[in-house]
RNA sequence: GGGACCAUAGGGUAGCUUGGUCGAUCCUUUGGGCUUUGGGAGCCUGAGACUCCGGUUCAAAUCCGGGUGGUCCCA
């Protein structure tokens, strides 16, 4: 895969995810296969988050001056509103800004909403549209116009304490979504230059693209009481005082598609995994002028077993040569294919292909072969995880010469090095390398270096931590 | 904010410099028919494009101006 914009563009065309064509930079629409995925990876990650969120929806538009009152917020996105000014022919008193995120619109509601302590923990979560005039070049599902799938989610809290458990909470619910796409990612504690507008501190998802660049994809942030204040959101404690309330939110974008579609792809197409794939398994009879009928009756039986199992089941009927269906499964992701022709009848046999390796199985249709399917599911499942992984971990390259960064970017690496911490510091390194700091890593983390009595890449200092730099999206 | 480049069927392209040979090339896509089907079949017969507006000219896909859309670079 050398050159990764052009293959993932021609999937997303080839295998009629989304159409770019929409004549407004930066929107696309959704295809109905695209669709489907799109759908299969939101049941996961509703599942998730419904055990104990509730979910709403809030208007597309946000007044204007509710979304100035939060300055530093404001600062953040002002360059990419995109704002209603009419209504007809008459220009509206009131601006109105579609969002780029949903904080100015929730949080004046949430100050109606909030009034006692018995009120809280409030924990909402919505999934829409967002608008951002983006004014780098545009990259479908990447870097986009309209978020067409925004998942964000605020809570309030009562106590600093709990905010930042919400935060750990959150990170754990990241995990466990992204883990069941297969998505390697790494989590890194956010510089203080590249945190969310207006949040006390941002902790990060990101995962690494095939041509060496990270993508963002999940954030996780600790609003602190900044737009408690702002909005004055405040609840009466046991003590019958009024406290300012501490705030979480956290995000998800099209950018998760994105990943599943950019980290398990192969020159052949989409790998999908089989949680999300639209066609879990595609059956291809093998039809021979003598024979077809019985073919047929025979894989509309493995059909319909099948789909009383739960499993989606796609039966390529057309008057096409199979290879030429084999290879457009493949370049759609189905993660497994089932082929049954004359031969295999005679023994009561089929062919099964796995996407994963296109490793070819033969199973015994006497024997309880949904049982097996499912197992196979599985398997692809933790091949894809565990390949992507691997994948990742080999491609962080500890470094202790900041002369060496560029070497190791160019080689569509990322970099771990110690680090002070400060942003001076890390503001010179970006300086110097041009490269982004993703920010640090936990000491937990599996990307963690131990950094005691050792110095600073750059300045020479005390190490702190552990800094991880890439080039990003 | 400044600049460069590009626009030909659903997708990818040739033609443009030097206007006429264009009734526009090739690949892919696509309708119908026959034949075929264990890795992108073949044959027959159809379908499908010069971004828009204006100008120059006997004549414009080709030259000029503008609009729109896109791509990229620099701040």
């Amino acid at each position: 895969m050398e050159n990764f914009s052009e293959w993932f563009h021609n999937i997303l065309e080839e295998a009629e995810i989304i159409d770019s064509r929409y004549p407004i930079k930066g929107m696309s629409v959704w295809l109905p296969n695209g669709f489907k995925i799109r759908k299969h990876i939101l049941e996961l990650l509703k599942k998730l988050l419904d055990k104990d969120h509730e979910e709403v929806l809030f208007p597309l538009l946000v007044p204007e001056d509710e979304l100035a009152k939060e300055g530093i917020h404001v600062k953040g996105f002002e360059e990419e509103v995109y704002w209603v000014t009419h209504g007809g022919r008459k220009e509206l008193n009131k601006k109105l800004a579609i969002r780029p995120t949903s904080e100015t619109a929730m949080y004046p509601m949430f100050s109606l909403w909030v009034r006692s302590h018995t009120d809280l923990p409030m924990k909402f979560y919505q999934i829409v549209n967002t608008f951002r005039y983006e004014t780098k070049h545009t990259r479908p599902l990447i870097r986009v116009r309209e978020i067409t799938t925004f998942k964000e989610a605020h809570t309030v809290h009562g106590t600093s304490y709990e905010a930042a458990e919400q935060v750990k909470i959150a990170i754990e619910i990241y995990k466990e979504f992204f883990d069941l796409l297969g998505i390697p990612y790494i989590l890194s504690k956010r510089p203080v230059w590249d945190k969310f507008p207006g949040a006390d501190y941002t902790m990060a998802f990101d995962t690494l693209l095939p041509d060496g660049k990270t993508l963002q994809i999940g954030t996780v942030h600790n609003l602190g009481q900044t737009f408690a204040k702002t909005f004055d959101i405040r609840y009466e404690t046991e003590d019958s005082i009024h406290e300012y309330v501490y705030q979480t939110c956290y995000g998800l974008s099209d950018r998760v598609i994105a990943s599943v579609i950019g980290v398990h792809g192969d020159k052949k197409g989409l790998r999908l995994p089989p949680k999300i794939a639209p066609n879990q398994i595609t059956i291809i009879p093998i039809i021979f002028k003598e024979g077809s009928e019985e073919v047929i009756a025979k894989c509309e039986e493995i059909k319909l077993d099948l789909e009383t199992n739960g499993i989606r089941v796609n039966m390529d009927n057309r008057d096409i040569r199979p290879g030429k269906k084999f290879y457009q499964w493949e370049l759609n992701g189905s993660p497994l294919r089932l082929e049954l022709g004359p031969r295999d009848l005679k023994k009561n046999k089929a062919i099964l292909v796995r996407r994963d390796n296109l490793e070819k199985i033969e199973i015994d249709l006497n024997s309880k072969y949904v049982e097996k399917i499912n197992e196979l599911f599985e398997n692809i499942y933790n091949n894809m995880k565990k390949n992507v992984w691997e994948k990742m971990e080999d491609k962080i390259i500890a470094i202790d010469n900041l002369k060496d960064v560029n070497d190791v970017i160019a080689n569509g690496k990322v970099v771990s090095f110690l680090w002070c911490g400060e942003e001076e510091c890390g503001k010179a390194i970006e300086e110097i390398t041009d490269i982004d700091i993703l920010g640090t890593q936990d000491e937990k983390s599996e990307f963690n270096q131990d950094a005691d009595g050792k110095e600073c890449i750059h300045c020479g200092k005390k190490a702190e931590y552990t800094g991880l730099m890439a080039k990003t999206y």
